[in-house]
DNA sequence: GCGTTTTTGTTGAGCGTTCAACTAAATGGC
DNA sequence: GCCATTTAGTTGAACGCTCAACAAAAACGC
């Protein structure tokens, strides 16, 4: 027999409703910031960063997927459009013939360094200026706590 | 002179990125098993939800746009697709002429309140279950200050 | 009243994401 | 070695969102 529904109680519907107010306010904030700023969505941005932090900025595209948090296809389609704007090449990759391997330009690195700035401002804004120093360790716990819920690791 | 970035320490940069990883896996977790299971994606789920909600099951489409907080234009193109399924209907606003009103329908009731009962657990199981009581507290009053500080209240 | 401004809601284009289908190459079983 | 399976990456269509432009009605100023 199908087990009856544990409806959320009050402070958990409290609690859903504000985390979903909150995080979708905080993304699209940061999100129009840099689309205005920078001519990216957060998204293509996380993918830039990845790159510039990699061994000779670059990454294989299923290793890049994998550390963006994004599908092939996603990313795939991503890397389509970086490529268009000159911020990332996609080079053969020579030990597996399958393989593309995505490379950060220097024209891709200096768009990077020169949106950072005004994002991290942002985040600072948006995010950690908001909340206490407790609030923030409280914050780290909890969402490394549901990234290796989720990521089932 | 331009104030130096105030880059984010390793303790704050590991939050951030924890925070990215653990919201977008959470979403679309969700987003997912709400398009197989019920057809639509969770930012209709919430049109339904806040229509089910107010008296006679229908808002102004600037107070629905309010209460999801989505634009004026996301709602108005989400109405479209929802009326055209059948789970929300139009009316004319009889005390603003340029008003209008979204009506849930009882087939949009109907698939909403099909569509709850695994939501809700999905919110669980992805959500509540991997938080002690204490950080479902915590978790509140972060994303409650968070939503005042970034919806300016 | 009457012109200006504001508010309400819609529209269409462009973009990014998803999903399913697909190609090509590597891996594994026997 | 060879066939089946798995893995890497791309593609196109459908969909939802953003943004800017717009039409229509209400509110405001005087």
């Amino acid at each position: 027999m199908a087990v009856m529904t544990r409806w959320l109680d009050p402070d958990e519907q409290r609690t859903w409703r504000a985390y979903l107010t909150a995080s979708r306010a905080l993304m699209e904030a940061l999100d129009r910031e840099l689309q205005r700023d920078a001519g990216m969505p957060h998204a293509y941005y996380e993918i830039l960063v990845r790159l510039s932090e990699a061994p000779q900025r670059q990454l294989r595209m299923s290793d890049l997927a994998e550390a963006t948090g994004s599908s092939r296809s996603r990313l795939s389609h991503a890397a389509a459009r970086l490529e268009a704007a000159g911020w990332v090449r996609r080079e053969e990759c020579p030990t597996d013939r399958r393989g593309q391997i995505a490379v950060l330009t220097d024209e891709g690195f200096a768009t990077l360094a020169a949106a950072a700035p005004g994002h991290v401002e942002g985040v600072r804004r948006h995010l950690f200026d908001a909340l206490s120093p407790a609030q923030v360790d409280q914050l780290r716990r909890i969402s490394e706590t549901l990234a290796a819920h989720l990521t089932g690791s």
